[in-house]
DNA sequence: AACCAGGAGAGAG
DNA sequence: CTCTCTCATGGT
C-alpha cells in the first residue's frame, strides 16, 4: 500500500483545503502570526486587520509600528512580530514588482524569506507552500512527534531530516504537501495528543511503536 | 496555577 | 552542532 500514513490521516480527517485566507498577503502574514501561538488569536488579529482596512503591504506600512503593535498584541511577541511583519511587506512588494519579469527558483525564494528576521524553517516553508503554491515540506513539532512516535526516529530530529521524511509521505505535489502538514495538526490537536497518550481513537495507533513524548 | 499554543534567534558550552 | 533562555498573550 503507497502513502499508508497519508491516505489513513485523508480518510480519517477528510480534505482540510488549507490555508485559510482571502489573499497571498493574509496567508503569508498569517503564518508569521501564529508562530507559537494558537489560531485563535492569530483570528481575532487578522478581524482587527480588517477592520482596519489592512489587506495589502502599502496599507500595512502606513501605519506606525506602535499602532501595529497594538492591533496584533492578542498573539504575543507583538515587538518581534511587527519588525518582521513590516520586513517582510517590504520584501513582498519587492517580489510584486520582480516576479512579473524575473523567475525565482524555490530555493532563491527560501533564502530570500529566511533573510528577514523572525522567518525561519517553518515560516519560510509555509509561505512558500501555502501563500506563493510552490512545492516544498512544512514540519513543526507535530512532525517531529509524529516522527519519533511512529518509530522512524529514535530521538526529536532536525529541521532537515523531517522535510525529508515528510516528502515521502506523499505524492511529490504541491497540494499533496499541503494536505499532510494540515492533516498532522489537525491529527495532533485532535486525537494525538499530550493529555491523551494512548492516542486513541487514533488512525495511526497501530503503526507507532512509542506512546507519550 | 503551571502549562501550552500551527517558532525564531541569541548565547553558552 | 546541541542545549537553554527569552520573547508575550490568552486559554485550560
Amino acid at each position: 500500500m503507497e502513502y499508508p500514513i497519508y491516505k489513513r490521516l485523508l480518510h480519517c480527517y477528510g480534505k482540510q483545503n488549507w490555508w485559510p485566507g482571502d489573499s497571498q498577503f493574509e496567508i503569508a502574514i498569517s503564518a508569521i502570526l501564529t508562530q507559537n501561538t494558537t489560531w485563535k488569536n492569530v483570528e481575532i488579529v487578522l478581524n482587527r486587520f480588517k477592520a482596519e482596512k489592512i489587506t495589502t503591504p502599502q496599507q500595512f506600512l502606513q501605519f506606525p509600528e506602535s499602532t501595529l503593535q497594538s492591533i496584533i498584541r492578542p498573539v504575543g511577541f507583538y515587538q518581534l512580530k511587527v519588525r518582521t511583519l513590516i520586513e517582510f511587506s517590504r520584501w513582498f512588494i519587492q517580489y510584486n514588482q520582480s516576479v512579473k519579469r524575473k523567475h525565482f527558483s524555490t530555493t532563491d525564494l527560501r533564502h530570500q524569506l529566511l533573510n528577514i528576521r523572525g522567518i525561519g524553517n517553518e515560516t519560510a516553508d509555509a509561505i512558500l507552500l501555502y501563500a506563493l503554491n510552490r512545492y516544498t515540506s512544512v514540519s513543526d513539532k507535530y512532525t517531529q512527534r509524529l516522527a519519533y512516535r511512529l518509530g522512524v526516529f529514535d530521538k526529536m530530529e532536525t529541521y532537515q531530516k523531517l522535510a525529508i521524511w515528510l516528502q515521502t509521505l506523499t505524492p511529490p505535489t504541491v497540494q499533496d504537501q499541503n494536505e499532510i502538514h494540515a492533516l498532522i495538526v489537525v491529527h495532533s490537536k485532535t486525537t494525538c495528543t499530550k493529555k491523551n497518550p494512548k492516542c486513541q481513537p487514533c488512525p495511526l495507533f497501530d503503526l507507532c511503536k512509542r506512546q507519550g513524548l
